[in-house]
DNA sequence: CTGTATCCGGGCCGATACTG
DNA sequence: CAGTATCGGCCCGGATACAG
């Protein structure tokens, strides 16, 4: 028949918003910046060009895996630049691009907010807890 | 023995960084953030206090669970009130907090910049996958 | 040195059923 | 109306092994 459940009304509705929320600039940056390993990379590579593992040495807990992939996600996106140098071994060099300075500017802002407002934060959390502790 | 495997070493150095990760302001905002509802909670909410029931129609596809526990991690870190009124049946209003706003604020600029940047992102994206594919 | 390939366990999150 | 409880699939991400 051609009229739906409402559990299929539902079903439909959520496969829409998926999709609106897909295309959202917005949340596509808050997912991209919600990776645990991109904000640090972009700190790390702000503070000047650094060689792989350079910034494997100085992101202590990363593993291989998440490094590499977190690297060619911001390339992918132009946010950073890969040079390889044919030496031997080869040597390859990670910066930033002018988008990815400008999205670090964005980046330290809500770091600055993190900075500031953290401590009220966790005292409502701790507030919060107590009472639900009582 | 005393000494540590360089695999120990490694893990070991893991540990220290993910205990050091979890105290950083930063991170916690950012993993906060990086959940798929917060933003859209916290952008529904600073147009004006609503209820649960319009909240769950204003974004679409949020499902039960998560709608409501969004809620709670926002309540318990001080950013939205939570007003029960003893109606029957009851009715409950959500509303941000100075925090809250303060936090949207900062949410909008991120917001402004993916507007403004995301299509030199996109374009970038575009480009990098069609050398990948050649 | 700078990766790629594979396995696999834990946690996120949606669906569903039930409650005051 | 505004939730809580539980189950299960899926994907993230770490460990490990291998390669140019």
């Amino acid at each position: 028949m051609a009229t739906l459940t409402a559990a299929q009304k539902r079903t439909q509705a959520r496969i829409e918003y998926d999709a609106y929320l897909a295309t959202c600039p917005s949340r596509q940056l808050l997912s991209t910046l919600g990776d645990k390993w991109v904000a640090l990379v972009l700190s790390a590579l702000a503070e000047g060009p650094a060689r792989y593992s350079e910034l494997r040495r100085h992101i202590a807990g990363v593993s291989q895996k998440m490094l590499t992939q977190t690297l060619r996600t911001l390339e992918r996106d132009g946010l950073i630049d890969r040079d390889v140098e044919p030496t031997v071994p080869v040597t390859v060099r990670y910066s930033l691009t002018p988008t990815g300075h400008s999205l670090f500017a964005v980046v330290s802002a809500l770091k600055s907010w993190a900075e500031q407002n953290m401590q009220t934060v966790l005292e409502a959390r701790s507030a919060y807890d107590a009472a639900a502790g009582s």
